[in-house]
DNA sequence: CTTGACATATAGGAGTCCTAGGTATATAAG
DNA sequence: CTTATATACCTAGGACTCCTATATGTCAAG
């Protein structure tokens, strides 16, 4: 059984990242996870993207981290989002809103 | 007055212009003002992103070009999807479809 | 005769994604 | 005990797409 390759689409993991911090202190591992769980198996989000997008984040100052003991009792970098990660946040899902009506008025022309 | 850029999620824009010379034979430029009309001013395509988008098409033998008459009497490239463009196309829509439905379920999450 | 719309083209940089590889610990299976 | 699996992090490097900037040339309007 081949699994299709289904990559997220460039611009729009930091968004889905950021919305699932948001709910609350997270280390990268489980970040990855929820986001396979909650999209029911649609994004598998690889590690090779995953760390590096996290590490852009922080940099830019959207996200903080600290390590902390994770569930299994070993150290993990729990991540949380800043008040500027927030608006960003926001903002990326406004325009995520928009972008996506736009394609809609698009893909629905006929002929 | 700045007009914010709204850069083309990256992956999206072949999928427009294949649905867009979907219609029926359409040349590069007219391409990008459809999109740029129906999509009401929130896809700007730069040419230097339209231009490289149809020799890809056209390599990968989604887009047939012929040399024509414009409407204003100038020669242009008249691009027409082949078989397989008409595939391609109706696999992206599919794709598109599942994927902004992913993105929903993450995004409409509460905590 | 110059500005603006039409019409195409490419080089080169920026950015994001992935594959593939590496490190390390804990636990369950054999 | 040893091996496999899950947890948890990391990065180098290639592939790809997007954009800015630049270039060419025609035609109509002013």
């Amino acid at each position: 059984m081949e699994q299709e390759k289904v990559e997220v689409l460039k611009g729009t993991l930091d968004m889905l990242i950021l919305k699932v911090v948001a709910f609350g202190p997270i280390h990268g591992y489980a970040i990855s996870q929820r986001i396979q769980q909650i999209s029911r198996d649609f994004f598998q989000v690889p590690e090779g993207s995953l760390y590096p997008a996290l590490h852009r984040l922080e940099d830019r100052g959207w996200l903080q981290a600290k390590w902390q003991e994770s569930e299994t009792g070993r150290e993990a970098k729990f991540y949380t989002l800043t008040r500027a990660g927030r608006k960003r946040l926001s903002a990326e899902m406004v325009n995520w809103e928009r972008l996506s009506e736009a394609v809609a008025l698009i893909l629905s022309t006929a002929e």
